[in-house]
DNA sequence: ATTGACTGTCAATTAACTTGACTATCTATC
DNA sequence: GATAGATAGTCAAGTTAATTGACAGTCAAT
């Protein structure tokens, strides 16, 4: 890729889907960094936009799963961003096995700045190919997770 | 994604190309493990499916930067590689300082299996989506790639 | 020859994730 | 209602992956 069109005749669609999310990752990375919110974990970026679209109350089950974490590290990922200000617990009331993740505001705050830099790139994106492409993209795409979920099982799945 | 459509009325891009990435990356990895290709690290499979596709001689540097990896983790990544037996080292007889990193037998045969499952997986989406939609995605993957090198450096770049 | 850039290694540390065992809470069945 | 089973999360320990910093060998250009 640093020798565009070079080498590879063809790139597999794994490739250019890593490195097209990437370019996304570093942009949201680097504008958090240069907004001083330089201290989120990886799969931060997850959660934080996740509950900053889904409202406070998204399951947190759910982006567990999304990100096929064990439930373990999904427990010590958000123990991070609770320490480090960006979200708080809070029981369920209604079962009070589960608990709730809320963002605090300095983690509405980042998640804004991730939000802002994830559309300047889809800005630039829109910009090149055009709304027709991307609506194209977009439903490939989502066959492709279907595709996905019709056969996956997540990391601490019992058989 | 577990409830289809539901709950975001949008799904951010970033989040669409994780979740397709991982269809693949499930697929070729539940096909190694099938074949016995157990023991290969995450982004083993980067460099496996690079080396097969680039043949022999490809660069190594090329595909670390690629991965955004430090040449360190670059080195101890291509060591387990070559400990499990899918890697052969070699000095480049031009330059004393690269190395020249080969499949093995079982890299090849490893590699092999890796791309039946991408292919697969290409296959059903071809059949679902079309040739014009692939090739349209593609297009706009390609895009995003490039408007992420215009800005990015690697992990241990210097200023 | 010597300086500087490049390629890779070594050693130590940190970060992220996993496994396994456990508690608490809810749901369903008897 | 008791109780068995499933669900949600925690605790603790261990493993793997990647980072940092310091370094050695090689090349290219004065």
């Amino acid at each position: 890729m640093n020798t565009p069109g070079a080498f590879f005749e063809y790139i597999p669609l794994p490739v250019l889907l890593r490195h097209a999310r990437n370019t996304y990752g570093s942009a949201m990375r680097r504008a958090l960094d240069d907004a001083g919110y330089d201290d989120i974990p990886g799969n931060g970026l997850y959660i934080i936009g996740g509950l900053a679209l889904g409202g406070p109350d998204i399951p947190l089950g759910q982006l567990i799963r999304e990100m096929r974490l064990s439930k373990q590290a999904a427990g010590q990922l958000v123990d991070t961003l609770v320490t480090r200000g960006y979200l708080e617990r809070a029981m369920d009331k209604d079962d009070r096995r589960k608990l709730t993740i809320a963002l605090t505001e300095r983690g509405r705050a980042a998640a804004a700045t991730q939000a802002a830099a994830r559309e300047k790139v889809d800005a630039e994106l829109l910009a090149s190919v055009g709304q027709d492409d991307l609506s194209r993209t977009r439903r490939t795409l989502a066959v492709l997770c279907d595709i996905g979920h019709q056969t996956e099982r997540a990391p601490d799945d019992e058989p």
